[in-house]
DNA sequence: TGTCCACACCTTTTT
DNA sequence: GGTGTGGACA
């Protein structure tokens, strides 16, 4: 309907209403991109009336994906059961590889859709294990090196020959020869990590002409959201899939390019215009989100950079408050502002307007727990993104692993995950047989175990441990039953009933009888052959933790569901057994995460999942997916902002060798990507930019706190847009001077302690540890030293009832856990819990 | 075998 | 502040 494009601009409707043929759109940010990319889906659907499933459009995130295909259907006005596929790149291929995978079999070799995904963990456990076998040195070349130039080569198509072949040093050498290492361990194992998820997907499209010509039939719209960075893999996988008809749309903004290190290649958008001939190409200037300051402040700093195009983005919100600079004396100090102006914002906005909202972002995670802290402390709830997710905890991993085991045996990496967690006396001995025996004669861990058992290749206690672990996954596995583990493998949402006579064998008979895609929640089908597996309650007490009840009974007979499966799981292996015995608030916790997954694979099994899909789904959930957009206060990197907008933006760390980071200030080419990053942070404020900076950091734990740099971003804003709200009283600052001081008092953490802090002793850490004097007009007690309730800090003279006299060097914690370190006259530098330590003021 | 502790090293960014 | 490693010991 015209309403559709009613809203647009003349840009935007030319982008949404070009439809046939290779489309460029150039967004700059905050365009309204999403809103073309939604709107062009429901007038494909609409007004051209193309068939809704014969739409896919690729994102970034799983999130965006969820949000936009939400968006689409609001616009839609009537609603159909074909929906638009809206998905990764990774995501989607693991459709296609879990449905298509077998067509790369050639004989019995090759992966089989059963496989696993490798994360990054599992990714170094190969490559340790590989260095480890070569005899390598894992300090001089570490894993993480190696694998980062592993995925570079994969992220150029390169296999490890060619690698070779380039190679100019024995380094370079050795890493190939890892590399191909790494990928036989992997085709062994029948895991796929990240980066092959593509590039399997290329490797078949570009093999199988029936496959590729089923998907062209299939997906006659490509839509490429963040098209700015796709690396090589995914350009070519965008070819293949856009077949003869070419009508692919990709929207990017060169100033938004920020993974070059995964190998994204600005270089695609100028191919583009190659290999599609023909190619309209439209600009969106105008940007609905942020103030003209904002606006122009960004686009100062991102014109410092040479490889650009270059555009002219405008903003109708003339004018707008000044972006405020605040130069925090240390780390804690910055955080405690933040955690304020947050405070204060969110007072004033509350009384004057909508859902105030706010993010805090930065370029390095470790940055978010100062942040936390200072939140904590004001009692402000927020949301983190990124960090450690729930996936990336031990017992969800260990949990996750024996799954994978049930669904791979030979997923070696996952065996040697659980083999022996809980202990169940399978020791490094037996583990080194294992191995040797594996890597004789070429057979996985899982098989190696069968052949030591039937062969008695090990004595007799390990014989035993190792059968019971056998028994216990070969368990887990009846309770699947044989034909419906591969079943489960199967993706049953994508290409329903379009397989061609004689193209697929059992597949296609298997696809018909299993039908979740619309949320048919039916009882698993039957199967003839089965084992009476019943789930017993009463052999398998599951004490901790109560998996919720879940609709309807499973008949005797009938596959075990993925909750029952995780039940029988930490029943079985004892896992529950062990945290509880260990009873400290740490495996409570954990057993707390477990239950939540528990709850998670309950949900999973309403939703219809399987348990591939339930892995697939833990092995890709990114950090951004976890952006909540109720939340009010967000704390995330600024990678994981892309995309997203919000009224006040902190932006914090404007430090150099911070942002830009370190390892990017002799990089040209990097610095420029570290720039444009500064320019996405900069352009997610929509009212308000706040940027900040601590004059001394400390770099980790316990280091000497360091002088720091302005940012070089700081000075490429034009002083006319800036405020600095750090300084005196005489500024225009916001605060008045009494409420400057107020404010100031709130930033130490030091709330017990009331003496006065302008003794003139050595308040200032950075002062004690650089040994200067205080900088002209630098106002003093910048930096709080925790005193806790002895009231020491850090110069004070003490004696000790057995070391005598000495000098309070370092205090670190809280309450009873402080600890304090002290240089004794006689005794040297000791470390002392507080509490006991006895320690009297001098 | 398994567990505890001291120490060394580290930190980009993520599907 | 966190993790991984290696050595000492039960």
């Amino acid at each position: 309907m015209q309403h559709l494009l009613q809203k647009l601009n003349p840009q935007q409707r030319a982008a949404v209403e070009s439809v046939d043929g290779p489309l460029l759109i150039l967004a700059g940010a905050g365009s309204g991109k999403t809103g073309v990319i939604t709107h062009r889906i429901a007038y494909l659907i609409q007004e051209r009336n193309v068939a809704p499933d014969s739409i896919l459009a690729v994102t970034f995130t799983n999130k965006a994906a969820a949000e936009m295909a939400e968006r689409v259907d609001k616009l839609l006005e009537q609603r159909s059961l074909a929906k638009p596929l809206l998905a990764t790149f990774h995501s989607f291929c693991v459709r296609m590889l879990r449905r298509d995978i077998e067509a790369l079999r050639i004989g019995d070799q090759g992966l089989t859709r059963n496989f696993v995904i490798y994360d990054e963990d599992d990714q170094q456990a190969i490559v340790k294990q590989a260095m480890r076998r070569m005899g390598l040195d894992t300090k001089q070349l570490t894993p993480r090196t190696v694998l980062s130039r592993i995925s570079w080569a994969k992220n150029h198509m390169l296999d490890p020959q060619e690698i070779y072949l380039q190679s100019t040093d024995p380094v370079a050498e050795r890493i190939a020869h890892i590399y191909e290492i790494y990928r036989k361990e992997l085709r062994q194992a029948n895991a796929l990590d990240f980066d092959d998820l593509l590039l399997e997907a290329v490797r078949l499209l570009r093999s199988s002409g029936e496959v590729r010509e089923r998907y062209n039939r299939r997906y006659r719209y490509l839509l490429i959201d963040e098209y700015q960075d796709t690396n090589r893999p995914q350009y070519e996988l965008m070819k293949l899939l856009a077949g003869p008809e070419h009508n692919v749309c990709v929207v990017g903004d060169e100033d938004q390019s920020i993974y070059s290190w995964r190998g994204a290649d600005i270089r695609n958008i100028l191919e583009f215009e190659k290999d599609f001939p023909g190619v309209q190409t439209i600009r969106l200037e105008q940007n609905y989100r942020s103030t003209q300051v904002i606006l122009e402040g960004a686009s100062a700093v991102v014109a410092n950079n040479t490889q650009r195009k270059g555009k002219n983005l405008w903003t109708s919100r003339e004018g707008g408050s000044k972006i405020g600079y605040y130069e925090a004396p240390d780390g804690e100090n910055e955080a405690l502002f933040i955690a304020d102006y947050i405070q204060k914002y969110m007072r004033k906005a509350g009384e004057e307007h909508e859902l105030p909202r706010a993010a805090v972002l930065y370029r390095t995670n470790s940055q978010s727990r100062l942040v936390e802290e200072a939140l904590r402390r004001y009692g402000i709830a927020y949301t983190m993104v990124g960090g450690f997710s729930f996936y990336d905890r031990s017992e969800i991993k260990d949990l996750l692993s024996y799954l994978k085991l049930v669904q791979n045996p030979d997923d070696s990496i996952a065996l040697a995950r659980v083999i022996n967690t809980p202990p169940r006396g399978i020791g490094k001995t037996t583990l080194e047989t294992l191995e040797r025996l594996s890597l004789e004669t070429g057979i996985s861990t899982w098989d190696a175990i069968g052949r030591a058992l039937k062969e008695s290749l090990l004595p007799q206690r390990a014989l035993i441990a190792l059968d019971a672990f056998r028994r216990m996954i070969e368990d887990a596995r009846a309770l699947l039953d044989p034909g419906f583990a591969e079943k489960l493998a199967q993706d049953v949402a994508v290409l329903p009933e379009t397989a061609e006579p004689g193209s697929s064998e059992t597949a296609s008979e298997q696809w018909e009888d299993v039908a979740f895609d619309f949320g048919d929640l039916e009882p698993e089908p039957e199967e003839e052959e089965q084992q009476p597996l019943v789930f017993d309650a009463e052999l398998a007490p599951i004490p901790a933790i109560d998996v919720p009840a879940y609709e309807g009974f499973r008949k005797p007979g009938d596959a075990a569901t993925l909750p029952e499966l995780i039940r029988f799981l930490i029943d079985r292996s004892g896992y529950i057994k062990a945290l509880e015995d260990e009873a400290t608030p740490e495996s409570l916790s954990r057993i707390e995460n477990l239950k939540e997954l528990a709850n998670a694979a309950q949900d999973a099994h309403q939703r219809g999942e399987s348990l591939s899909e339930f892995l697939d789904h833990a092995a890709l959930v990114s950090d951004t997916d976890r952006y909540n957009p109720e939340s009010r206060v967000t704390l995330m990197s600024l990678h994981s902002a892309k995309g997203l907008e919000f009224p006040l933006v902190l932006l914090a760390g404007m430090e150099e060798g911070l942002f830009p980071h370190s390892r990017t200030l002799n990089q040209p080419a990097e610095l420029e990507e570290e720039r444009r990053l500064c320019y996405v942070g900069m352009t997610r404020a929509m009212d308000v930019l706040i940027l900040t900076r601590a004059r001394y950091r400390r770099r980790y734990g316990n280091d000497m706190p360091e002088a720091s740099i302005a940012s070089r971003f700081l000075e490429e804003i034009p002083p006319q847009l800036m405020e600095d709200i750090s300084r005196g009283p005489r500024s225009t600052s916001r605060y008045s001077v009494q409420e400057r001081q107020v404010q100031e008092r709130h930033y130490s953490y030091e709330d017990e302690d009331q003496r006065p802090r302008n003794n003139g002793s050595m308040d200032n850490i950075a002062q004690f540890f650089t040994g200067r004097k205080p900088a002209g007009g630098r106002p003093k007690m910048e930096i709080p030293v925790p005193t806790g309730k002895t009231g020491l800090r850090s110069g004070q003279r003490v004696r000790h009832p057995k070391y005598g006299d000495g000098v309070v060097f370092r205090r670190e914690g809280d309450g009873d856990d402080a600890k304090i370190t002290v240089q004794f006259a006689q005794f040297g530098v000791k470390k002392l819990v507080e509490k006991f330590a006895q320690l009297e003021k001098l």
